[in-house]
Formats: structure tokens, sequence, C-alpha cells
DNA sequence: TATTGACTTAGAGTGCGCTCGAAGTTGTAG
DNA sequence: CTACAACTTCGAGCGCACTCTAAGTCAATA
């Protein structure tokens, strides 16, 4: 596909997904006639799975050592592995804290009703 | 106490503070004999609540708009409850999203054991 | 074949939330 | 009384993650 259907279907813009490319985060697109960028779903793949890396908080930097050991090849997974799991648990400590200022939300809310 | 106490006790920098309070985000600091900022317990409970509306991913401008309400006093009572309850949902479902991250980030992290 | 719209690059600009530096003033300890 | 640490203001600078502009190239349609 080309960039502005990957765009659309990822929600990203063309922009920023030539971002992406230039530092690093996706891998060179293959061109047509070593012109335009053309997708295949592999990318698209990858771009939701590092909009799931965003959404859970890790900056740039930390995804850009996971996009490097994923081009290194299957040499890589355990440090890919230790590296999602360091992940993974800060996340959920994370939604610890988010859970526990919701309660203080929820006893502000209430508060007002006095 | 003295801004430096205050910093201590919050965690936040001197300058933060001060910061804060330029933006408007605390009321400006009474002053022993019009020179340094003295703080009471009050304004140590407004940090540690605007900590709160940070971590859980209040943006300044709304905060900004919450500080204001607060400075009006009782009468802007249900427009503080109005924000305080759209922010507390906006949370609530940003801790559903995590939460199914969490599912996929832990499925990847079981994928490297194949 | 001519036009139009999507693509390309390089680089500058933006908004957020601090963070720091400089230069000067004040309050306390010795 | 002196020294010095902590305070003050103002404004510049920074790191992040885009976001946009300009100027040019390419490809499909009328």
């Amino acid at each position: 596909m080309k960039i502005s259907e990957l765009a659309v279907r990822t929600g990203l813009s063309a922009h920023t997904i030539r971002y992406y490319e230039r530092i690093g985060l996706m891998p060179p697109a293959p061109r047509d006639g070593a012109t335009h960028r053309h997708y295949d779903e592999r990318a698209l793949n990858w771009i939701e799975f590092v909009g799931r890396l965003k959404t859970t908080g890790m900056p740039i930097r930390q995804m850009l050592r996971y996009a490097e050991l994923r081009a290194a090849g299957p040499s890589s997974n355990a440090e890919r592995k230790a590296l999602l799991t360091e992940h993974r648990d800060a996340v959920r400590q994370h939604v610890e804290e988010l859970i526990a200022c919701l309660e203080v939300l929820d006893a502000k809310i209430a508060g007002y009703d006095d």
C-alpha cells in the first residue's frame, strides 16, 4: 500500500510515518522504482504495536532500542523480552498509581455534594 | 515554611514552584516583609493534589482552569465538580486502554518463549 | 500531452512542561 | 559586622514528539 493508505489505516499522518522512518523507528520502506514508499501488512502491524508502546508511555528512545533489536533478528529475542518485561512492569505500576489517584478524585468529587 | 522546605516536601524544585505561581497554577504566596515567600499546609495540599492531576495526565491548561475556579470561591463548586468528573471519566477510560495494552504486552512476552 | 494531485527531501517551527543561569537582595550564623 | 547561603526576578534554553513548509518529482487521468 502507499503511504497515504497506511496513514489512514494507522491514524498517523504521512509526515509522521516518514518521521518514524527517519529516526529509525521504522525500517526503511522499499520503493516503487526507487521513488515512492510502499508498505505491507507487517509495517501496519509494527505501527500498531508501536502505538501501544506509546499509549503505555514508552519514550521513543526506548522504542528505538527495541526497533534496533528487532532489526538484528532472532538472536536478540532474550533482550527484547527483557525490555518488554521491564516496560510491562512499569505500566502495571503506573496503572496502580492511576487507580489510587482515581480514588482521590472520587472522594474530591463526592466532597462537592456536601 | 520557606520555599526550600516546600520543595523538599513536595519533591518539586523551588524553580518549579515559582514557575507554578508565575503561570497561575498556585495563588501568589504571601511574603515575609514583602520579600521571601512563605507557605502553609494548604499550599502543600494543593501541590499534592495538582501532582495527582498531573499523574493522571491532565494538561496544565485544564489545571489552570480548575485553579481559577478554586480562586473564585464556593460559587464555582458546580463547575469544579463537573471538571473533575469529566477528568475522572477520561482517566478511567485511559486505565481501560492501558489494561488492554498490558494484555498485548503479556502475549508478546509469552511469545518469546516459543 | 497537459494537468493535477500525491509523492519526495531537507530543514525549520511548534507546544508542552519544565529547567537553568545571571545578577542582584536578604536573613542568619559566627 | 561580616560572610555566605538562600532567597528574588527575568528571561533564555532544553528535550520531547511531532508538524509543517518549500521546492521539487512522479504518475495517473482527461
